[in-house]
DNA sequence: TAGATACGTTGAACGAT
DNA sequence: TCGTTCAACGTAT
């Protein structure tokens, strides 16, 4: 009988008798496991490789393959995966191919499965999952299945005490909500259960044979891998028990990646999503990433403890001893919290949708060379090459990036944007450019801008975007969010991918190829719009600021003069390069006014930074900035509400002096004391800022002096002692350091063109202080 | 368990005064 | 004390 289901985890495991596959996932009737027993894991060498005595092979086999140099090659086949390794690593003379590509993803990517799989063949259950040995399978089209959810969170005290466990459970039909406690009773919950155990042994017994009887196919939480499941390894590590959470009550791998305090988790059959990377790679931004912070943004909700750091520790410990139940109530709601957020943004749905377009399974979606491969591997072998590893790619000199234009400084009225729509994808469609592309640049050459040369008709990754685009339009048509935000991260990555010396690809004309059309399309636009009469006032990779002489009817004349660039450039792409132009230039927005601020350093304008009113087709009017302190999280908040106001006046045409003026006498007044706190991140450990001590590294450090875990954002204050972190007394604020370095920098873009002066402005306050 | 380059700003560090 | 360089960070695209 042909079953279906969905891909969740993979693993390949070496035994005596051979390296083994298994892929754990999700049917229609219920969890299962597909173990291929014998797969021989794969490398190639050059023909003319002779093996060494002691390198033990299944097989050796022509196999009609080159490599991108032409060499022909010969495929190896092992009886385990360390056998590859050994090969690799004992006899670097050897050159390999593809030695790096895991099993599990190989027979995959080969097979074109892309997370939906069909099989048949016999099962036998093992723990309520059933498992087949060596079924048939195929890839089959996408469908939708539901996956089930659990969000847990545990409490703990100050040290090493686990208090307590809550569980938020979720498939199509149930909601289970769970609180684990250890202690005595002390009461019940009004929503959910809550059970007692004499200690935490038993407690953390409780939750995992209850995990198991709800047999999730996800586990949801908040760092859940870092601090609850490490949490857990270390204790039953302690118990001397395993932490056996996985299908089939396999145990949990937690591990730490090599320079990074980055934790990743292997569960078998079950996929962990952490919500504040899981967020960060769908590209949500937030003030911070504390639970509290992104569900009060996407939910209007608030835990019920608000304090943060020592105080919430303290209240934990406090409804530990004399309030269980409030403690329960805490544990819970942010389990169902976390669930509430990845629901609202759709997260499980977007990650399927990746995984169904690019055929890496959900714990693998942030590797983006390892997607590429995914997508470009088989192809590339039907092609008759192999590819390199990635180690053995050699990185040659830095492809130049867009073309970014100086503004024309100042105000400016009726101002829209165009720009090319996904310009990097439609470049690679429009010149044919691709690694394989690159390989055959003979077969019916086509130059592009930059003066490097493809195949016209022999490639790969075109026809891939072209399908991309096209079932992004439909997504966008059907209201499928997901479908449509995951084509577009999966296209956005090519041109990054291709680029880098990550991946086994790479070549420097790629990504060189692909901004130097960029640039040239780019110029091409401007030459155009100029030559049409209108003038640009800026531009960066993609888009064109053009001025209108008045406001009237201007998304009619922005669409239509994004129409006819279209045609100019559409003409000038066949009669230059022979090329079909994929490309598309649409109209972006209406900028009513647009300010473009001079360099703090020089006198011309600074590009990447601009501010301005815009509206849309409601005619609704809304003041944004563009890289400007506003949106710069490393700025205060004084900073960036003086900045709006500031502008808010200016566009207004109001005099920016009244706004200065009370600004800088409430901030003396210490009516702004809770909004000076700098935020900035520590982007390597704190011993290793030895070239320099900037001021977060300086707070971080009376920290650690202090006794306090120094995390990987600081939030400090300037006192008249310098950076203090706000964890630390920092009453003693240095106010001339805020009017100084936060409210004259902001204020003198705007005074300068006004001929106005800032000491000039403030000059009361400044004398009552001497 | 590695998508890219372009850019602006700050303050530490350093050498010359 | 002053001017210059550059590490560090966050942003635009």
């Amino acid at each position: 009988e042909q079953k279906s289901g969905f891909l969740l985890t993979a693993k390949g495991v070496d035994s005596d008798y051979g390296h083994s596959l298994h892929f754990f996932g999700k049917g229609d009737d219920g969890p299962f496991e597909l173990i291929f027993s014998d797969s021989s894991p794969v490398v190639f060498v050059p023909r003319s490789t002779k093996l060494p005595q002691g390198v033990h092979l299944k097989e050796r086999k022509e196999v009609g393959l080159k490599s991108f140099q032409g060499e022909q090659v010969d495929a190896l086949y092992f009886k385990k995966l360390n056998d590859i390794y050994n090969l690799r690593d004992k006899h670097s003379d050897i050159r390999t191919y593809e030695a790096d590509v895991r099993p599990t993803e190989r027979f995959l990517m080969e097979r074109f499965i892309k997370g939906q799989i069909e099989f048949k063949g016999e099962s036998k259950l093992d723990n309520g999952v059933k498992v087949y040995r060596n079924p048939l399978v195929k890839s089959s089209p996408k469908r939708k299945i539901n996956l089930s959810t659990l969000s847990f969170d545990i409490e703990t005290s100050r040290g090493s005490d686990l208090y307590s466990i809550g569980v938020h459970f979720c498939d199509h039909e149930n909601d289970v909500q769970e609180v684990f406690m250890v202690g005595e009773n002390q009461g019940e919950l009004d929503h959910g259960k809550l059970q007692y155990y004499p200690d935490e042994k038993s407690c953390y017994l409780a939750f995992e044979k209850r995990l198991l009887e709800l047999d999730p196919d996800l586990i949801l939480g908040w760092h859940v891998v870092g601090f609850d499941l490490k949490f857990l390894e270390k204790k039953c590590a302690s118990w001397g028990i395993d932490m056996n959470l996985g299908r089939k009550r396999s145990r949990v791998i937690v591990n730490k990646a090599q320079n990074s305090s980055q934790h990743f988790a292997k569960i078998d059959g079950r996929v962990v999503i952490d919500g504040p990377p899981a967020l960060r790679a769908a590209f949500f931004q937030f003030e911070d990433f504390k639970l509290d912070t992104v569900a009060h943004e996407l939910l209007g909700t608030r835990k019920d403890i608000e304090s943060t750091g020592l105080e919430k520790v303290k209240e934990i410990e406090r409804r530990f001893i004399e309030d269980k139940v409030s403690l329960a109530k805490y544990n819970l709601l942010d389990c169902t919290l976390v669930t509430d957020i990845i629901r609202k943004v759709k997260l499980v749905e977007l990650l399927q949708e990746r995984v169904h377009l690019c055929g890496l399974l959900m714990d693998r979606l942030a590797v983006s060379t390892a997607a590429f491969d995914f997508s470009m591997l088989p192809l590339v072998h039907r092609k008759g090459f192999v590819a390199p590893n990635t180690l053995d790619i050699v990185r040659g000199g830095g492809a130049s990036g867009g073309h970014v234009l100086t503004p024309s400084s100042g105000l400016h009225d009726h101002v829209i944007v165009l720009d090319f729509k996904s310009l990097y994808p439609t470049i690679i469609r429009t010149f044919c450019i691709d690694p394989y592309s690159r390989l055959m640049a003979e077969t019916n050459p086509i130059t592009t801008p930059a003066g490097i040369k493809f195949s016209k008709t022999e490639h790969l990754l075109p026809a891939f975007i072209k399908e991309l685009m096209d079932a992004r339009e439909e997504a966008k048509l059907s209201g499928n969010k997901p479908l449509s935000q995951a084509i577009k991260i999966l296209m956005n990555s090519f041109y990054g991918v291709m680029g880098s010396g990550g991946c086994r690809f790479y070549h420097a004309d790629l990504p060189t190829a692909i901004t130097g059309t960029g640039q040239w399309l780019l110029r091409q636009a401007i030459d155009f719009i100029e030559g049409d009469g209108y003038k640009v006032v800026y531009g960066d990779t993609d888009s064109v600021f053009v001025q209108l002489p008045n406001g009237d009817r201007v998304i009619e004349r922005g669409k239509s003069l994004a129409t006819r660039a279209n045609e100019y450039l559409k003409k000038q792409v066949s009669k230059n390069f022979g090329a079909e132009s994929a490309l598309e230039i649409e109209f972006e927005k209406y900028f009513r006014k647009i300010f473009f601020p001079i360099l703090r350093t020089g006198t011309e304008a600074a590009k990447k930074k601009y501010t301005g009113i815009v509206v849309n087709e409601n005619k609704e009017s809304e003041l944004t900035f563009s890289g400007m302190e506003f949106v710069r999280s490393d700025w205060t908040k004084l900073a960036k509400k003086f900045q709006y106001k500031l502008y808010e006046e200016f566009f207004a045409g109001n005099s920016p002096e009244e706004t200065i003026r009370s600004t800088v006498n409430d901030l003396r007044n210490g009516n702004f004391d809770r909004e000076l706190v700098y935020k900035k991140r520590l982007s390597k450990s704190i011993d290793e800022y030895t070239k320099s001590v900037p001021p977060h590294v300086k707070a971080a450090l009376l920290a650690r002096e202090a006794g306090h875990e120094v995390e990987r954002d600081i939030h400090y204050v300037m006192t008249r002692r310098g950076p203090v972190p706000t964890i630390l007394d920092h009453s003693d604020i240095d106010y001339n350091h805020y009017i100084d370095k936060q409210i004259r920098p902001i204020a003198e873009v705007v005074l300068t063109p006004l001929e106005l002066n800032f000491d000039n402005i403030v000059v009361g306050d400044q004398l009552s202080l001497f």
